[in-house]
This record gives structure tokens, C-alpha cells and sequence, in this order.
DNA sequence: GTCGACATGTAAATTGTTACATGATTTA
DNA sequence: TAAATCATGTAACAATTTACATGTCGAC
């Protein structure tokens, strides 16, 4: 009876990677190192073990020289289906709070392999949360912004100007998206 | 031979929360629930273990009811010598792109320990790096904005725009701050 | 022929997560 | 008095960091 464990966050970030094209575990560690991509590790101590939870899980497969030009780590179907499963994960305001950049990787992930239909719901539901927070935060900010220290007004302003430009962010994706559809 | 470790960075940020009174565990667990305050752990397994390493390097000390109203912890001479050093290092653009939350978080703690001035030039580097970041972000943007596929230069223009934000904030910041000394 | 980048990996120690255990105190 | 919240902790497990080891390949 092996257990059925889920992918970790890093998981899905190399399986997001390898949605296109296969990869070298050198490749991805690279991306990870040179691209922002969220905050996920490029340690060779993180990478390595990750690949090989993820072909234990037969979410993706090690390709030989033979096979193909180089080796490398090709995603199979069912690393697909995990991954879009994932894409589509609701969001809920506890993950704008706390993994905003994960929510934007999942969104940049989406474009070949989820519906633009969905994309937007995806975008609106994004839009909904970042609403409702910025109004929980000017409450917040009518009542006790006075009577916070210096810095941490400033510190929280830094926050509603960070969800403002989110929620503006937003509204621009979404009429992109929507004129593309 | 006791090997002298670094305080990690939710020790740090828990000292942080001690630098102006007594808190007990508890009460540390509920602010890092509740408040966004960077993406901490508020679970007991993370927290209670690091106010333990905090204690065994003499950075908090506990507070029984004898000495005080409740127990609690304190923060010791050297914490608060400890967390200053941790506010003032320099920043680097690594920093800004991976760990954005903690400078953000460093400020906020700032304001009765670090000197205005002080402050004044961790703000203005932050926005001198933030300013060299841009540019390269939009050479990028311009070379090859229109290559990438349609939800990759959306996560991109994001990525623009939340920086964007943060430098517009920092400047905002450093008005306030000047007029304050 | 040496230096740096390519490329993959492991081991130990540390840290954090999940889930449980325990008991006091407050509130409906 | 039952439920919820306050309050502190531990144990097993999972994940990551740090540091090391090893070997290839191209450039200079």
C-alpha cells in the first residue's frame, strides 16, 4: 500500500516548465535561478529529489539520448492532467494574502492548456478577492491608520498600493484576454 | 564547542514582534495568522521550536508571572542588538526579486530602533535597485514582449506593474520620511 | 592544459508541516 | 455544561539548505 502523495509546490512549478518541451533537471534549475519564477529553490538538493517524486508519481518521464536529440524530463499524460487540475484550483483570499505569486504562475501556466473561458473566470475570481480585501484594508486604514507608527503606515500603504496595482493589473488581463478569445 | 547559528528568518521576524512589549507564543501564533506580516508560519510546530532557539541564544528570554502581568517573552539587550544588525544589512537586487516581504518587514520594524537618516538610505537604495530592475525589465519587454505567448507577457506586464508600484511607494515613503526628521 | 560552465547527484543538519495531546478559561 | 477559544507543546514526517563529490566539455 504506497501512500498517494501530493505533488509539493515546487512539483507543479518544474511540471508548469515542462508543458511545452522536455528538460534537462540542469535546464530547470537555471530558470529557476536566472527568472523570477516565484520563490521556488534552484538548489540541486531541491531540483534532483523533486524529479524523482515526480517520476515516482509517473508524472513525468526520463527521456534517453536515444529517444530523443538530448536526455532530458518529458511530462506524461497524467502529469498533465495533475498539472491542469492544479491551474484550476479555486482561489481563495487566504492564497492572495499569503501565495499571490503562485496564483500568477498558475495563470501564466494556463495559456495552451486551459480554456480562455475558464482564464477568465479564473481572472474575475482573482479580481472578486483582491475587491474585497482592498475594502477590508481602507477600512482598516479610515480607522487606525492614524494611530499606527511611521513606519507602519507606510508599511501598509506599501500593501494597498501592492493589491491596487494587482486589482488594476487585473482588469487589464482580462480585457486582453477577452479580445483575444 | 557550541556552534553560534544565525537566527533564521522567522526567528527574526518574531523579534521583531518583541521589539516594543512581552508576547507570549500564543499571541505571536494569532498575529502571524491573522496579519499578512510576510508568509510566516503561525503553526505551533514552527513557532514554539523557534522561540526555543531564540531562548538558547539569549536573543528572548521568558518572563514568569512573578516578574510581570503575564508570561511571556522578552526581548534581551543582545536580541535587540541582533535584530538592528538584521534591519540595517545592505540589500541586494536577489533580494528584491526572491524576498520583496522581508524588506518590506525590515522597514516596518525600523522606526524606533534604526535612525531616520539611517532609514532614509535603506529606502533609497531600495528604490535604486527597484529603478535598475525596471529598466532591465522593460529592454526586456521591448526586445521580446511580443514573442511570448499571451499569458506569459501578462504575468510579465504584472511583474512591471508591482514593481512599478513598489517604486512609486518607496519615493512616496521617502517624502514622509524626510518631512519627519 | 587549465579554467569555467555544464551536468547530476548525495549526506547531514535544519526547518517546517501535519496531526495529535493536554488542560485552563470563557461564553452561550 | 457543552462548545469554543486560550495556551503550550510533541512526534513523525517531509522538504530544503548547505556543502561536498564527481565527471564532461569547450574555450583560451
Amino acid at each position: 500500500m504506497s501512500k498517494a502523495k501530493q505533488p509539493t509546490k515546487l512539483d507543479y512549478a518544474i511540471l508548469g516548465l515542462l508543458k511545452d518541451r522536455a528538460m534537462s533537471g540542469y535546464e530547470i534549475r537555471k530558470i529557476f535561478e536566472t527568472s523570477a519564477m516565484g520563490n521556488y529553490s534552484s538548489s540541486p538538493g531541491a531540483i534532483y529529489p523533486a524529479l524523482k517524486r515526480l517520476e515516482r508519481l509517473y508524472l513525468v518521464e526520463k527521456t534517453t539520448k536515444a529517444t530523443s536529440g538530448k536526455p532530458g524530463f518529458t511530462m506524461t499524460s497524467s502529469g498533465r492532467e495533475s498539472l491542469k487540475r492544479w491551474l484550476v484550483e479555486p482561489i481563495n483570499g487566504e492564497e492572495i494574502t499569503r501565495r499571490l505569486d503562485e496564483i500568477l504562475l498558475r495563470f501564466a501556466f494556463m495559456d495552451s492548456l486551459i480554456p480562455k473561458e475558464r482564464q477568465i473566470i479564473f481572472l474575475e475570481d482573482f479580481a472578486h478577492h483582491l475587491h474585497l480585501i482592498l475594502k477590508e484594508m481602507k477600512t482598516f486604514y479610515r480607522i487606525h491608520g492614524n494611530t499606527l507608527p511611521l513606519n507602519g503606515k507606510l508599511a501598509f500603504e506599501n500593501g494597498l498600493a501592492i493589491h491596487e496595482a494587482h486589482f488594476g493589473w487585473a482588469k487589464k488581463a482580462l480585457k486582453a484576454l477577452k479580445s483575444a478569445i
